[in-house]
DNA sequence: GTCTATAATCAGATAGAC
DNA sequence: GTCTATCTGATTATAGAC
């Protein structure tokens, strides 16, 4: 029995056009902003009919909620893994610093500024977000005896953060004024901590991996 | 002699219209976002013909470069003045602080995402911005002998510019795990630099309220 | 589930009256 | 300079065939 309109009913969560669709969306977001992000050139793009979307989703807005949860949710589980690995304040520099999550989320950002059921979803995750994040530098720091009042964790964590966000979007419009400075300090005081940076403290192992994985297709 | 059509070539450079429907945009643009300053709903808005930001921009894009540039103008002006103050550091943490400012320079950098004209103006002014800053700051550091290796000058500038939009950000969004104490540390050590903050060193007088709502912790 | 066709709305932009 | 009227095309969303 299949419904003729499910619309933001009972629209199957998994199907290979639902994904297909949310990929599209990624990648145009990415491409173009989310401004670029409209039902005819998302479907063209995913190779697929623009009413599938309505049939998934409901509404554009719906599939961006989609679209969000989806990336936070996937990056949830990888700071929880890199938050918990020997070398956590590596795992939140290098998470920080993904240039993909850094584009998206801003993106949604923008768009949050007048979807507001976006809005809240953001807010909801970033509280998590921050919140493991807190935890974890608190925890780090005691450990190490380092001095509340000199570091605070709270403004070490706001420091990594939002310096890697910086960064990123900077990179994106050809500045880099100070940024290898920045950087390389940074990255001493970590290593002052937690020693070399290993392979098995970064996510995804950066290109290699995500290329081998694109590799094969399903 | 007036022109029928003269987009984009003689279209005065100064009238109350024009100013009219920059502030509109600019209005506009912090309140709902890049994406909902239409010709329409910006004409609409500032009470006049949509015609006119023909008559006036050539396009939609060319009205965005202006605003763009007159706001980027203004911010030029008021951090030299701030940055050339006795106390240049509570100058620039205080414009990096400023709300209005972070909300539309983040539309700003969404809509660059696909309006790649936009994107080179940005870059451009960014660059000014930025080497104003660590002129200033390096200078600063220097006079109070602050050693490189802990407290290197482009590192510190980062810090104050990044973590200030990101604080602005996350505010927007009801978000404030751990504001309180990275805003007591920033200001404590620039206290510890330059001594209290007078109003001379900030602009458009935001200090006496904001400096009430800092006065508790977390 | 996926498509065609279409309704209703809104976008950027121009022509021309005044 | 400012307006009305209009062209063209894109957008969200729905109805219904298959």
């Amino acid at each position: 029995m299949k419904p003729a309109r499910p619309v933001r009913t009972s629209a199957p969560e998994s199907s290979d056009a639902r994904t297909a669709l949310l990929d599209a969306a990624e990648r145009l977001m990415l491409d173009e902003g989310y401004a670029a992000v409209s039902s005819r050139r998302l479907a063209s793009r995913a190779g697929l009919d623009p009413g599938l979307i309505y049939y998934y989703f409901g509404t554009m807005d719906d599939l961006f909620i989609a679209l969000f949860r989806r990336g936070a949710e996937r990056s949830l589980e990888r700071q929880a893994q890199a938050l918990s690995s020997e070398q956590p304040l590596w795992g939140l520099w290098d998470m920080a610093h993904d240039p993909s999550d850094t584009a998206l989320s801003g993106e949604f950002v923008a768009l949050a500024n007048h979807r507001k059921a976006i809005r809240a979803e953001i807010a909801a995750y970033s509280k998590k977000f921050r919140r493991m994040q807190l935890e974890m530098v608190t925890r780090v720091f005691e450990s190490h005896r380092i001095d509340d009042e000199s570091w605070p964790p709270a403004f070490v964590l706001l420091l990594l953060t939002s310096i890697s966000r910086q960064l990123r979007i900077e990179e994106t419009f050809g500045i880099d004024i100070g940024h290898a400075k920045t950087i390389a300090f940074i990255e001493r005081r970590i290593r002052g901590l937690e020693g070399e940076r290993t392979p098995r403290a970064t996510r995804r192992g950066a290109t290699r991996v995500r290329a081998r994985r694109m590799g094969r297709r399903s």
